[in-house]
RNA sequence: GGCGCCAUAGCCAAGUGGUAAGGCAGAGGUCUGCAAAACCUCGAUUCCCCAGUUCAAAUCUGGGUGGCGCCUCCA
């Protein structure tokens, strides 16, 4: 079995990768907090994730896998104040939280599936696990790691002395330019809360020993990895911006009650950037994949985007690169299929390995995608051949564009104004009669009204400009 | 103010000591009523700048410059 290499943000290195346990490698995944659709930014999260299982199933490992879908708890702000955000978006939809969460949930599973991406074996929600987030916290207080204020359960990072690990902070230097701290109660800045206690009106709430409260936004990824996972696991995954607050929190937490750490290897996905620059709201360039369908890009052009960039490199998304992405994906599965049913006396069955272990090679190497991108490219040039084929289909079970189904079709047809489709019919009927001063005419009245015509083997193709 | 990442052709991007993958765009050609598509051919004597280490550097070291992210919930 050729070598698995996986960065591990914790010691910052690629290491070589072998399972603590031999039945399966088991990995937690902090899911999305479901109170709205998630964008593009956060897809690339669970693209990576999905690389990475299919990497290691490639080698023959087995996964237990868990993501939570987080339906409570977080606030607005890192000082344990606001609102609850699920509560926001039930009162702003009118809504129960329930009803958010449950309506969202769906929203994400069916972009997983449209990105195909393969699932964890294990996805649970916080609200059914309470319980095991209590006890937690419970078990943190009696080691004597947390202590209670008003607003609820909190824990003290001057008790794990190693607390800033993972981003390499350094807590003294950090105050210095840190803000105002708005809970004066808190012993550290840097503690955070393990449970919340509850106003009388917020409306998910449950009772705990230290009266009706909720849970903090760290401890449940701590409490349902354990649950699953047991004390320790192989792989924690999670986008950067993780990395200095929520899974510090969990390996603080976690490691303060287990006495060892819990994770062995940490992996973080880079963010997707937009024209160079930030993804938010504000600035109106947060897209998901219903807008990217809306302009004719489909989600396999979107894996496609993010596979040519590493999980662990900004990726920006512009218009012209996921047009970029679009002409290539479909080139490249065109490509693919040309080979289908095909034999060349040409094909050199030694260059078909090697590119197949060139191809393996990368993916081990802590998921090179954009590099065994370039060995799939390498193999559609070779002499037409249902090997070469055959080796994209197995290159596919990790690059997932579908090969077998074919170019995704452009689904503007049948959007098409009454107008459009006249002329096209039309047009269609001088090309048969070889009229084509008649159909140059017809082409560019469809032009002028803001549909691109073209001819291609199977008829004309209309799409909007 | 603190922490960190990055800088490779017009654009995206791989490449951590041995002489620059791949894709998009572009140019020329073939083909086709034309256009498009498809197919073939072409692209960095060079990897932001300067200095250093080395037989050898895009790759290592130091110093600049520029871009970005985080330190507020965020994938």
């Amino acid at each position: 079995m050729p070598t698995l290499r996986f960065y591990n943000t914790l010691t910052r290195q690629k290491e070589d990768f072998a399972p603590l346990q031999s039945d399966a490698v088991r990995i937690y995944t902090c899911g999305p907090t479901v109170y709205g659709t998630a964008h593009i930014g956060n897809l690339r999260a669970y693209l990576f994730m999905d690389s990475l299982r299919r990497v290691l199933h490639r080698n023959s490992y087995a996964t237990k896998h868990c993501m939570n879908i987080t339906d409570v708890g977080h606030l607005t702000d890192d000082a344990d104040d606001g609102d609850d955000k699920m509560a926001q978006t039930a009162k702003r939809e009118q809504r129960t939280p329930w009803e958010i969460a449950a309506h969202y949930t769906d929203i994400f599973l069916r972009d997983l599936g449209r990105l195909h991406i393969d699932l964890p074996e294990l996805i649970v929600k916080a609200t059914d696990h309470i319980q095991g987030m209590i006890d937690f916290v419970q078990t943190l207080e009696q080691k004597g790691f947390a202590y209670v204020i008003d607003d609820g359960v909190y824990f003290d990072v001057s008790k794990f002395p190693a607390y800033g690990q993972l981003a390499r902070l350094n807590l003294d230097e950090q105050k210095a330019g840190a803000r105002v701290e708005v809970n004066s109660q808190k012993r550290n800045p840097a503690d955070f809360a393990l449970w919340k206690t509850a106003a009388p009106n917020h409306i998910m709430q449950w009772p705990s020993p230290w009266g009706q409260g909720y849970p903090g936004w760290h401890i449940e990824c701590s409490a349902m990895g354990r649950q699953y996972l047991g004390d320790t696991f192989d792989i924690h995954t999670g986008g950067v911006d993780h990395i200095p607050v929520h899974h510090e929190n969990e390996i603080a937490q976690s490691t303060a009650l287990l006495g060892h750490p819990a994770v062995k290897i940490w992996m973080h996905n880079e963010f997707v950037l937009v024209d160079g620059g930030k993804m938010s709201k504000s600035l109106g360039n947060v897209y998901t994949l219903d807008q990217l369908q809306d302009k004719g890009y489909a989600p396999v052009h979107y894996r496609y985007l993010c596979t040519n960039a590493h999980y662990r490199s900004k990726c920006n998304f512009t218009w012209e690169g996921i047009d970029s992405a679009k002409t290539a994906c479909s080139r490249f599965i065109a490509a693919a299929q040309s080979h289908k049913d095909q034999q060349s006396p040409d094909l050199d069955a030694a260059q078909l390995a090697a590119l197949k272990a060139q191809f393996d090679e990368a993916l081990n190497d802590d998921l090179n995608l954009p590099k065994a991108l370039g060995v799939a490219h390498t193999a559609c040039k070779l002499p037409r051949d249902h090997r070469v084929y055959e080796l994209l289909l197995d290159f596919d079970t990790v690059l997932q564009f579908n090969l077998a189904d074919g170019v995704p079709a452009d689904n503007d047809a049948a959007e098409l104004p009454q107008a459009i489709t006249d002329l096209l019919t039309q047009r269609a009927q001088a090309r048969a009669d070889k009229n084509w001063a008649q159909s140059d005419a017809l082409r560019d009245q469809s032009t002028a009204l803001g549909y691109t015509v073209k001819d291609t083997a199977q008829g004309q193709q209309c799409t909007k400009a």
